[in-house]
DNA sequence: TTGCTCCTCACGTCACGTGAGGTGGC
DNA sequence: TTGCTCCTCACGTCACGTGAGGTGGC
């Protein structure tokens, strides 16, 4: 069931993200993107660098960020992409401890009717 | 006991946040601080604004990000103040919600042991 | 051999900062 | 008058991208 991960060599990722290559190799001496290497020589970028470089270059072109900010904004942006999901999860203990709180004052009005009936 | 905000011109401004006089102009006209200004003319920074200033000024001299992606940082880093607010409140719910439900939950054990004995 | 990969070096362009130069009101 | 303010224009510098040039393995 396991289905293989796609990967692509630098001339097909560059093509995917509309990119130059060369590109592609600064932005990894830069540290921004580390695809792996077959054999340790020829890059493979995966799915995940692919959008990776996505993001970066929607940074870059749309914004006009510069590689020292996009760094600093793909750190912010996983920060908030961390809280949000902390978020998410605290309002669901919120949820369900108000549930339990409102049964087991449910349960006490009973026990309340029923000693009074 | 209103004290008056204090308030500086461009060239007090410019040396308490070590940067240019026409440095400050040049964020202004991008549209990165605000100054307000006397009689529509002189302009005036605040403490706000200085703030602003030194936020700006280490993000570009102590990370290299340039005004584009400043403007980007200093949006996300608002965002994520409110969220930690709203995570906070999320957690001060949360902390009541188990004392009352903790506080019913004795009163329901009391009744019990009340029956009980 | 062809077409890819790898690498380094070098150059053009543009954002950014700031100096110059001239104006006007306390 | 002096020293600030305002403004615009222009230039130097540096980050960024990419072309050139040469290498090596399917």
């Amino acid at each position: 069931m396991y289905e293989k991960q796609p990967c692509y060599v630098i001339s097909v990722a560059a093509k995917l993200v509309n990119m130059h290559p060369q590109t592609l190799r600064y932005y990894e001496r830069l540290g921004l993107v580390k695809p792996s290497r077959s054999n340790g020589r020829i890059r493979l970028y995966c799915a995940a660098d692919i959008e990776r470089l996505q993001q970066i270059r929607r940074l870059i072109a749309e914004l006009g960020v510069n590689l020292a900010g996009v760094e600093v904004i793909l750190h912010l942006t996983e920060r908030m992409r961390q809280m949000e999901q902390e978020m998410a999860r605290l309002q669901g203990d919120l949820d369900r401890e108000m549930v339990r709180l409102r049964r087991a004052l449910e349960l006490e009005g009973e026990e309340e009717t029923g000693a009074a009936g």
